[in-house]
DNA sequence: ATATTATTTTAGATGAAACTAAAAATTTAT
DNA sequence: ATAAATTTTTAGTTTCATCTAAAATAATAT
């Protein structure tokens, strides 16, 4: 069994790898814990033993099939947990994530069953990311251009299609970023510009906007 | 803020000091936590520093305010998480104590007030302990005999009148502990004796047992 | 291509929490 | 009351996860 803080570097693995296709970096993964890098490189080195890294001395690390499938099961933990604290103790989705990453450590197979099902299997937690399945198979779902839906649709920002600086200065000014929640208020059919609420903010989006992002419909 | 091997600690004298008004031993400390005495000394040595434990060398330790405080504080969420586990989640009672052990360590104080109050404040957990309320106090409920109690009654029993030694063999023997649910089938007037259900197993008791076991009603 | 800079790793140290073995204190028995 | 047995404490190790400082490697800039 592993302990918390091996738990939280495969984890951390497991988000820096989606983004950079080659080996996560030494500091990269420090940053991320808040810790330094020569404490990274020691974790590395003890998860490489236990077989659950790839990793080779100054090139960087990745996650082995068998620690994908401990980290998918961690983030399982703790997007049902947040699930949990949002639909059913009515916390504000902002303020779940510390106290989730104390239930995520919480070692008990059945527990998250029982949960699972109590909350109705749930695919996505309250920040619109996807939960992985006890197999640790993250359900990628179809999504599609937000210019294609409907008046009142609500969606979740999966991905950018054009991802080009400008593009996401522009977003980032906006405070939007990817898994934010996306609600269609008025369709202009002359110019297909959109009026959209996003993360309970209004905005006008272009054609030239809603072209570029990819939406998931709840 | 303390770490789980403290709250363990103080949470171990917490259930020791209940019995023996005197000074709770090392070995005591060391079996009920399955480790060894000189680990039960350190730790004992470290508390005393902190303030929550009142220790003399050689003579054993008891809670101090503080400490009390707290060990009840984490009882509180123990029993919470029990109630949680079986009332919500479907487990049975005798599945839950490892679990709860885990979650009892969870640090969020919203977490615990929004647990209590989607659990409808409960009094007490599925073994019939009572829950410590957000001040650490145990709330002392009124007791009757359960000669007292009405057909199809349920209630816990929580302390014994003459608890002669003779007596707690014949509760012993048959596996009745304090905490134990009771549940009036049948009451036999010209005697006083009764047929009760005591944790899912029946029994007669005559009009003496039933004269000598205060219970709370449920 | 070599020197400078940045990143990564190694070596050694610290604090928690446990352990074993030995010393000290207390309790029990003769 | 003293000896024997038990309990408790101390002293010294171990493992885990972190740190700092120094050495090794890789990346970059002239």
């Amino acid at each position: 069994m592993l302990t918390s803080s091996e738990e939280n570097y495969i984890k951390a693995l497991f988000y820096l790898q989606q983004k950079a296709s080659k080996g996560v970096s030494t500091s990269s993964l420090a940053q991320r814990l808040d810790t330094k890098p020569s404490s990274a490189t020691d974790m590395l080195q003890k998860l490489s033993e236990k077989g659950l890294v790839d990793y080779v001395k100054y090139k960087g690390a990745l996650l082995s099939t068998d620690g994908y499938q401990l980290a998918a099961h961690v983030v399982r933990k703790h997007r049902l947990w947040e699930v949990f604290l949002v639909k059913t103790l009515g916390f504000s989705w902002d303020q779940v994530h510390d106290i989730a990453e104390q239930l995520e450590h919480v070692h008990a197979p059945l527990l998250v069953e029982k949960l699972d099902a109590f909350l109705g299997h749930p695919r996505r937690d309250p920040h619109g990311d996807p939960i992985p399945d006890k197999n640790g198979q993250i359900h990628q779902v179809e999504k599609a251009l937000l210019s294609t839906q409907q008046n009142d649709q609500e969606s979740i920002l999966v991905s950018i299609k054009d991802a080009n600086d400008d593009f996401l200065k522009y977003l980032n000014q906006k405070n939007i970023s990817l898994g934010a929640f996306i609600k269609v208020i008025a369709l202009e059919p002359f110019d297909g510009s959109m009026t959209v609420e996003v993360n309970h903010e209004t905005h006008y989006f272009s054609s030239t906007i809603t072209n570029n992002l990819y939406v998931q419909s709840l």
